[in-house]
Formats: C-alpha cells, sequence, structure tokens
DNA sequence: ATTACATGAATGAATAGCCATTCATAAATT
DNA sequence: AATTTATGAATGGCTATTCATTCATGTAAT
C-alpha cells in the first residue's frame, strides 16, 4: 500500500474521530479502527496524539488558505472579497463539519498545554481577513477608523461561531446564502437602519 | 469552616486552574492544592470532575446574566442596550479572564461528551442580545430583515473571539471602551463608509 | 523458474504511567 | 459521645506508546 495514501487515510479518520469525541478522549484505538488500520502504524506516520491532531490542522486549515487566497486573486472589490471570503468559509465548514470542530478544539484548547505553534496556518487565515479590510480603507470604501486586528477577530469569531451552531446543529435550517448575507449586511452595513436620506 | 465557603473556594480554585490548563489535562489534585483542601474533599461538594466544571458555568454565567439583567432594566433604547451589554461583556471578561476560559471549554468542548444540559444559562445570556435585536426591530431603529438568531451568535461569537485574545493576549493594548467602540461601530452601521448624502 | 535472503511496512498484545475516585481514619463541631 | 466534615493514601481503570513478531514485496543466486 502507497504510503500517502496511509498518511491521509489516518488523517482524515482523525479529523472523524476527534470531531465526534473531542480530542482527548479520542482513543488512538478509534482512530486506527476508523482507518482500518493497526494501531501502532499510526506511530510510522505520527510521533504521537497531539502531532496527529497538529498535522491535520495545519494541513486542513493550510488547504482552506490555499484555496481562499486562489479564489480571491481575481478579484478587485474589497466589498466582493469579503463576499467571497464568506461564502468560501461557511462551504468549507458545512461541507467538512468535522473540520469545523477539530479548527475549535486546537483553537481553544491543546495550545494552552503544548506549545509549538509551528507555521501557524491558523493567523495565516485570520490574516486574510485583515488584508481585506486595510485593502478597502485604502481604495476608500471602508472606514478608516476600523482597525483591522481587531475586525479580523470580530468577523471571524462572527463566522466562527455561527458555524458552530451549524454543528452542534438543532437547528439551522438556513443556507449558507442566507447567512452569507446576513453577516455581510451586518458587517458591512450594520443593522441600524441608514437615515433615508439616499432617496434622491 | 462554613461549608459555603468552602464551596465557592472550590469554585474559583477550579476556575482558575481550568483555565490554565484545560479542563481534560486539569488535575483534580491541582484544584484541591489551589483550594487548600484535599483531594477527598472536592468529593464531598461535586459528584465528579465534569460536575465541577458544570457548577462553574453555570453560577458564573448565572452571575453574569443576572448582572447584565440589572444593567439593562433601566434603559429603553435598543442602541444603549446594546452599548451596555458589550461593555459589560467585555469588563466581565477581562476581570475574569479565567471565566472567559472556561466559558470556551465548556461550550466547545465537554458537552460532546457529557450530554446534560440542565439548565443552560448560556442560551439565557445571548438570548439577551436577541431580545434586544428584536426590541430595536419593533422599535423601528433595527433592520426588519436581521434574523435576531443569527445576529446573537454573530454579535456573541465576536465578542467571545475577541476576549479569547485578550486571554491568549500576546497584544492587546486596547481598553475596553476602544474595543467596545469598534464592535459597536461595525455592528451597528458597518465598515463601509456611508454614502456621503447626508451632507445638508 | 525456483529458491533463498533482505528490507521495511504493518501488526496488536503487553507495558507502563497517569489520575479520578473511594474509603478507612482522623479532626472538628454539636 | 455522636455526628458531621475533612483528609490523603490506596485502588482500579484506562489508554498512549512500545516492540517483538509477522507479512509482503523485491532482489539475487542457483
Amino acid at each position: 500500500m502507497k504510503a500517502e495514501n496511509k498518511h491521509s487515510k489516518i488523517i482524515s479518520a482523525a479529523t472523524k474521530v476527534f470531531a465526534k469525541k473531542g480530542f482527548f478522549t479520542a482513543r488512538i484505538s478509534d482512530i486506527a479502527k476508523e482507518a482500518k488500520v493497526a494501531d501502532g502504524t499510526i506511530y510510522l506516520y505520527f510521533n504521537n496524539k497531539y502531532d496527529i491532531l497538529l498535522s491535520v490542522f495545519e494541513e486542513e486549515v493550510g488547504k482552506i488558505v490555499e484555496k481562499t487566497d486562489k479564489l480571491l486573486s481575481s478579484e478587485e472589490d474589497p466589498k466582493k472579497m469579503l463576499e467571497i471570503f464568506t461564502i468560501q468559509h461557511l462551504m468549507a465548514m458545512k461541507k467538512n463539519k468535522n473540520l469545523a470542530e477539530v479548527i475549535q478544539i486546537e483553537l481553544r484548547q491543546t495550545n494552552k498545554v503544548i506549545k509549538d505553534y509551528r507555521n501557524n496556518k491558523f493567523s495565516e487565515y485570520t490574516g486574510i481577513i485583515a488584508n481585506i479590510i486595510k485593502k478597502g480603507q485604502e481604495t476608500g470604501i471602508y472606514k478608516a477608523d476600523i482597525k483591522a486586528d481587531i475586525a479580523k477577530r470580530a468577523y471571524f469569531g462572527a463566522l466562527d461561531e455561527v458555524s458552530r451552531v451549524w454543528n452542534a446543529s438543532l437547528e439551522t435550517h438556513y443556507t449558507v446564502e442566507e447567512i452569507a448575507d446576513q453577516l455581510l449586511t451586518m458587517f458591512l452595513t450594520g443593522i441600524l437602519h441608514k437615515p433615508a436620506e439616499n432617496t434622491p
């Protein structure tokens, strides 16, 4: 069996298992079983349990970053860019619900214990939001007094929390487009009614 | 020693320890040590480890809900209400950074494993946001086509993520007021420049 | 073509360490 | 002295990780 194949089989099994049980309650044997591989085999491809989580995180987030960059590269309008980012994020999370969970786990749990931080694909990812905002500020369409580093967090947080509920989904009949529309409306124009002055 | 005293001593010790090490890597003996109590004593006040976490969560979030309700009760303007909510949340999280962490842990980690859900103070809390929005929509100052249940999540997510970084704070020299101002600006009026039509 | 040998991947039972929980015993309080 | 509260060492269960062994494939010698 080809090596690469097994590596990725384990990665995707782990994604599934971590998402379902959480990192700490997931057993190596669960992952092994899910990947249809012996327990020991996992240690041929990963150093330890945490290494699996980190790999899942970095690799999968890496893919998303790459895809997002590609999608954005052909767009110049900061407003459209934010729209693309939003839809892309929500679609990715809906498609791979397990990944959404893993991101949340890794982000909030484990780096508390193990300080490694490698390349940190994640800050790369939120950095994309910051860049969109900065670009819009240069163009002049976004408010200049918005701080990009606060805004990127706020917007990521909003996206993330909306996706979280998706998973824990007791509900959410909304489509990606509906949610994206709501988020973009809020973030771009706010929830306040504009004073109706622009009627000619 | 008074019983109630010991109960709350354990709660606050646990808050500290969970925040620092995360639920799963925190040891009962850590909590006991922090509370200056014997390991066994903890089991006189709580059923098990998870019960401690849940108690921390429910009790502390409960306090915040109560305080927030009180602060809001004397205010009618939905715009001011959101402002109050925002500042109150950020202050509470800054004051009790540990609690901010525990909320995140509980929210995203553990209820995956143990389904209990008791009263769920948390939905009560986000419900406050939803109510503010609905009220503003009735008054007519908030856009009618914003869905309160999406908006509440988005806004809570934004607040929460901003507070998270606070803790992991590698930076954040911002004051509560600055951050609140930024979030409110974004959420109320958006990041887009208003088309400058309201100059008379 | 067949056999013998080599290599490295894969296995999964055994190990070893950790830590939540219990409980016999000891204060402390009534 | 009876009862309540507290202690912390001992127990027991759990699971990450290891490693001796097997298996599969390739190479070379006959």
